[in-house]
DNA sequence: CAAAAACATTGAACTAGTTCAATAAATAAA
DNA sequence: TTTATTTATTGAACTAGTTCAATGTTTTTG
């Protein structure tokens, strides 16, 4: 397991919490990788979600259909995110989302089973997705109060300088699905911002 | 400790996890119970928070201030529901919420010695509050989705029906500022749903 | 209880963002 | 490499929501 995909969890896990080597070596082979294509969905709305995943390569989209069949695009997750409908996935109940790749991808997956054993096996794990949570909380927050508080050029400016990486990856309706407007309006408010850096 | 505060605080943790007798009555101890007049701020934006509270009586907004000076509700907490900046108490850095009473209450608070204290002595306790963030995930996820695809009134009238106990506690202006709405254009919709429903 | 302060309502003028339709450009598929 | 499909851009007409100002009502405070 001394490959990339497991270093890049090592790694991430490390930012909340100390792991031994010998811990984390048990811990990580509860992880499988999976190799998805551009396009394909690991999660449709309504099916129960089977996983929890960390994404070692490529881009997801998490989001959700509303009754007149628009998308919604919750957020989106390269390298070193964490992907899973909590939910459906904890209760083991239909899932509110789709996870959908926007280009070839990878992610280390755990299932349900190997979950609830890592909580009882590994108690460090336990206050490792307590400190997720709560930073994921947190993040939330925030997101929503920019939404209450700032226009959409400012919510667009505002995803391009925290997450540039994500930015170029995405087409325009993607990203305007993120930010909650339509894409003919980012295109306009791309085109305004150009002209005044010019 | 056989007191109502106490016995909500208790049902409350019962809903996610098994508590015996005993480890409550040592955990509870670590809690103290807080009288808050009407309008008194328990955090101001800017101070270190210095508490995790479960309120048992009244009602608290939590909000923030723009640069502008606008303020923001993020959310309303009446009896059995949990305030704190999450941020500013786990990290003790400056807050970026204010959390103030909208009318006489009560809340039981711990500090942050005794909250790290009790992560150590109950390890039941950060399985708790992993389910919890979990929970608060799930319904700030829907929230955020609810922002993005509906209009303000029909959030208004999902408002009314989810959290009817809350409303009725609520100017106009304090729900409209958490709907992310102008007060007089929620007064519009009042207006409008009044005429239909006769 | 009177005065002050905060709140709700309404209308008019405005602005941010949507919708629809047309056209051009880029990507994917055969 | 050609064709089909998706994507981006733009303009025009529209709508949801804002802002400001005026008026009346309720709540708070001295």
């Amino acid at each position: 397991m001394n490959n990339l995909p497991y270093q890049l969890l090592k790694q991430n896990i490390a930012n909340h919490i100390e792991f031994s080597e010998t811990e984390f070596e048990k811990y990580s082979r509860l992880f499988h990788l999976k190799k998805v294509a551009k396009k394909d969905y690991i999660l449709r709305q309504g099916a129960i979600c089977k996983f929890e995943g960390f994404v070692t390569k490529g881009c997801f989209r998490v989001l959700t259909h509303d009754r007149d069949g628009n998308e919604h695009v919750l957020y989106f997750a390269i390298q070193d995110w964490w992907i899973t409908d909590i939910d459906s996935f904890t209760n083991q109940i239909p899932s509110f989302l789709s996870i959908q790749a926007l280009e070839d991808s990878e992610v280390l997956l755990i299932n349900k089973v190997d979950k609830d054993l890592s909580y009882e096996q590994f108690p460090k794990v336990e206050k490792l997705f307590r400190i997720m949570t709560q930073k994921t909380i947190v993040a939330m927050q925030r997101r929503l109060l920019r939404k209450q508080s700032q226009t959409a050029d400012e919510r667009y400016s505002y995803f391009l300088n925290q997450y540039p990486e994500i930015a170029n990856k995405l087409t325009n309706r993607q990203l305007a699905s993120y930010l909650g407007i339509s894409h003919e309006f980012l295109s306009k408010i791309r085109k305004k911002l150009v002209s005044k850096k010019q």
